[in-house]
RNA sequence: GCCGGGGUGGCGGAAUGGCAGACGCGCCGGACUCAAAAUCCGGUGAGCGCAAGCUCGUGUGGGUUCGACUCCCACCCCCGGCACCA
């Protein structure tokens, strides 16, 4: 012991405080509570084994901002839980042949308790478990209800497919780009499989409505981009064959339609087998198959050469009545528009490379106004029109209009002669939700031979996922080959029926979880109404960017579902949301285990204890940043802390000076208002630097004598109380010691007085043309002829102005004064 | 290719039209010590100068402005997303 009280050891007081803090409730969040409530979320993490230094990273900053609201006044919820099903837990009972609910569960109990070391004010009481048959009973229900909305459908679809093991992969369990299967390395092929879909597309066009919502803007732009709204036109080309229906092409843009001089499908086209000319059946159907048999990345690759062959049918262009060869080519997507376009190689760069490659006519119908292009000519290279600059030629009536006129006149018209019209297209496709692996929930649909798919009557919920069986791979998922699993009857006419063996995408769980928070131990609903539209939507996410098209627009998704079916009294999940950066490891590569580039926290915490780790976390920089691993300058945030300490402790003698401590005090007033602003944006790192400031100014007070004044006391305690959200274990350490009452969590945000906080005496650069030459010391308020005379009569003014009058004079108040010189 | 984010000392970063480099790391010097560690104090963008001071300096090149890291135009590099969506 001296005169600065004992050295600073954290792990002296850290635990005993994290359990002080968790046996008095201290962060239980009531539902009955008349405060305004702050509802705040962080992404729950999959239970892979360990913590790393990610989600540290990711969980100290939304809990230092929960804390200040906390201290704020609000009833704040910051709630935890586990996203535990999913394909890592199977992999594990594959490889190592361990039970995934086993695995899944000892992970969890091991992340849990790491959890509990960081120190974060999660109310444990609400923790969810998505694999706890208590959890997806209701994602389960929710399947059913969206089932009987007509939200839920069954239709075929490609999937990858493993010849060798003879089982369906996963996207991600698909490697490389020759496409190969993940354990055995055999190539994999498409095959079409009955799916489970849900119909996200119904609500595309409300998703791309963000209005209300205070998102950040790559995110909203990126779900935009995935939505991928178009307006344009459908138009029916008449087929010159017997018997076949005209064939629909969509278009952005039906102004060209007088330059479209063929026609192209997409290989999988349902009119190719009834068009396709007798001698062209065999090129053809080489042709098809090669494009069934080709890979997603090979046909997605714009790398490639635009290929395709003619299957010698022609269509009618209902505007110029001209016969157009009928083409297939894999550039042309079944799954967009209509799966056919008109090819209108002048004015698209794709078809005008198909155009080149395959010799078919280029007609120019747009040129500039007041232009000579002339149509016919071969172009250097096809050129998209997009301004009211450029008028249609060649155009019969519609010849001189602007694009946009066109667009509207010829829709217009295909509309009257009932030939197609006005139309939208979207990239996104419905969410394929079914998953045919083992550790999921059980989709709740059982298959009778007389009533078809019927959903399980949900007092018989939950489908429980068996335990006793075999995960030696056959190539069939467990549940196949499971009879007691499989057999069922079907709830209409009781006979015997068969079970769906499919389980759900893990991303249905994660697209309720937050409703399950605000009511975890609801038994005979999924939530209660009443206290979810107390706590929802959602005060403030945050989590990675990375979630940004799946997760978030699920959520969404699944929200606005909800509400339509009446379930809902609100049409956002989360009001505001914040991306934090990427902890990257010291090789600059994501943190993963095959590279052995994870950061474990726990030595680190061992070492420094909680609060420097937490302080070190958001002090290295911007939290939506994020970077790469360096721990050089955690002995830095020690130090800062080990100062707080030490300040915090020091005693003085009386008879200080009181007003030599006022320079103390009004910093302590800036440094309320800044850091509440600064933890507010997700500025922590200029927080802390704030907070360094003021203990250093606090050091050499106490190095003046000052540490008896009263200002020294309330700095100390003002510190104290601006560090709790961020440092919360020694906050409460030294506020105790003070003789402070437990707890420091339980104070109010201190507050700071405007005129203390503003600066007393400001020092005004003066500029010599925009370069810096003097300062001035003004007080506040001082008038500009005053600031102005003074500037004039500076040294070094006079210096540069060399006997010269000014030109001008710029005063910015408060900020700076230059003075131009003639010439 | 398209969309988004970014590029500032030896390092992490601060400043969003007004003193570039706050705060911290590292390094250099000093105090304390028999010595070291720890701690504390001072210095630290580059160049020139004994000094006062001067010049240059925020990816590159232009521009706007009394004044630009900040705004505009063109380009280079790094990171992320999407990728034949008609």
């Amino acid at each position: 012991m001296n005169d600065r009280g004992e050295r600073f050891n954290p792990t002296s007081y850290e635990r005993a405080w994290r359990d002080r803090w968790e046996a008095d409730d201290l962060y239980r969040a009531s539902d009955d509570d008349t405060r305004d409530k702050f509802y705040l979320l962080t992404m729950y993490p999959y239970p892979s084994g360990d913590l790393h230094i990610g989600h540290w990273y990711a969980q100290t900053g939304p809990d230092t901002v929960a804390r200040m609201r906390r201290m704020q006044g609000y009833n704040v919820m910051l709630p935890m839980g586990f996203d535990s099903f999913g394909l890592p837990a199977e992999n594990a009972a594959i490889d190592r042949g361990m039970d995934p609910a086993v695995w899944t569960y000892a992970n969890i109990d091991r992340m849990r308790a790491q959890f509990r070391s960081m120190g974060d004010m999660y109310d444990w009481s609400r923790e969810v478990v998505t694999s706890d048959p208590e959890y997806y009973r209701w994602t389960q229900w929710l399947f059913v209800q969206f089932f009987r909305a007509g939200l839920a459908y069954r239709a075929m679809a490609p999937v990858d497919w493993c010849p060798k093991d003879k089982v369906v992969l996963a996207r991600e369990q698909v490697e490389g780009t020759d496409r190969h299967c993940w354990r055995c390395g055999t190539p994999v092929i498409k095959r079409d499989l009955e799916q489970w879909f849900f119909r996200i597309t119904r609500y595309a066009d409300e998703l791309l409505d963000f209005s209300g919502i205070d998102w950040p803007e790559p995110i909203r732009l990126m779900q935009t981009n995935w939505i991928g709204r178009s307006e344009g036109a459908e138009i029916d080309f008449a087929a010159e064959a017997d018997g076949v229906a005209p064939i629909r092409v969509f278009t952005t843009r039906p102004d060209t339609i007088f330059g479209a001089t063929f026609m192209v499908l997409a290989p999988e086209h349902a009119a190719v087998a009834a068009l396709t000319a007798p001698d062209r059946a065999a090129e053809v159907e080489a042709y098809v198959a090669t494009a069934r048999r080709e890979t997603e990345i090979e046909r997605m690759s714009t790398e490639r050469e635009r290929n395709g062959v003619f299957i010698g049918a022609y269509a009618v262009n209902p505007m110029t009545n001209e016969r157009i060869p009928i083409w297939i080519a894999d550039y042309v997507l079944p799954g967009y528009g209509t799966g056919a376009i008109m090819g209108v190689p002048a004015h698209d760069d794709r078809d005008y490379d198909f155009a080149r490659r395959y010799d078919l006519p280029i007609r120019f119908v747009v040129a500039p106004r007041g232009g000579s292009a002339s149509a016919g000519e071969a172009p250097g290279e096809a050129f998209l029109p997009h301004t009211d600059d450029e008028v249609l030629i060649e155009s019969g009536e519609f010849t001189g209009m602007s694009a946009a006129e066109g667009i509207a006149a010829i829709s217009a018209c295909l509309a009257e002669r009932g030939q197609g019209g006005p139309s939208v297209s979207y990239k996104i496709r419905d969410w394929l939700v079914s998953r045919q692996r083992y550790w999921g929930a059980p989709i709740p649909i059982v298959y009778c031979d007389e009533h078809g798919a019927q959903p399980v009557p949900e007092d018989q919920l939950p489908v429980l996922l068996p335990r006793d069986v075999d995960f030696v791979p056959t190539g069939v998922s467990p549940l196949q080959s499971h009879p007691e699993f499989l057999a069922a009857s079907c709830p209409v006419c009781g006979a015997a029926a068969r079970r769906e063996t499919d389980t759900m995408d893990t991303f249905v769980d994660s697209s309720w979880y937050f409703l399950r928070y605000c009511s975890p131990n609801e038994e005979t609903r999924p939530w209660d109404p009443e206290v979810v539209s107390r706590w929802m939507p959602v005060d403030l996410y945050a989590g990675g960017a990375e979630h940004a098209v799946l997760h978030l627009m699920y959520s969404r998704f699944f929200v606005k579902a909800l509400r339509d079916m009446g379930h809902l009294d609100f049409n956002e999940p989360f009001t505001a949301l914040r991306n934090q950066g990427q902890i990257l490891g010291a090789d600059h590569q994501r943190m993963s285990k095959s590279r052995g580039n994870v950061v474990n926290p726990d030595e680190l915490v061992a070492r420094y204890g909680s609060d420097t780790v937490r302080c070190f976390l958001m002090f290295i920089g911007p939290w939506d940043q994020g970077g790469p691993w360096n721990p050089t300058g955690i002995e830095g945030i020690h130090r800062f802390l080990s100062r707080v300490w030490a300040v915090a402790q020091a005693s003085g003698s009386g008879g200080a000076d009181e007003s030599a401590a006022q320079p103390l005090r009004r910093l302590a007033h800036r440094t309320i208002r800044d850091v509440g602003i600064d933890y507010e944006a997700f500025h922590f790192n200029t927080a802390l630097s704030k907070l360094m400031e003021l203990t250093n100014a606090l050091g050499r007070a106490r190095d003046d004598g000052l540490a008896g004044t009263d200002a020294y006391g309330k700095t100390v305690e003002t510190l104290l109380l601006l560090l709790a959200p961020i440092a919360p274990h020694i906050a409460e350490e030294l506020w105790t010691r003070r003789g402070r009452p437990y707890s420091i969590h339980q104070q109010s945000w201190p507050d700071f007085d405007p005129a203390l906080a503003a600066a007393e005496v400001i020092e005004l650069p003066v500029q010599v043309d925009g370069k810096l030459r003097d300062k001035l010391v003004v007080a506040p308020g001082t008038p500009a002829e005053e600031i102005e005379r003074l500037a004039l009569a500076s040294e070094a003014v006079q210096r540069y102005l060399n006997g010269r009058a000014p030109r001008r004079v710029i005063q910015v108040p408060g900020k700076m004064v230059n003075i131009v010189t003639p010439d």
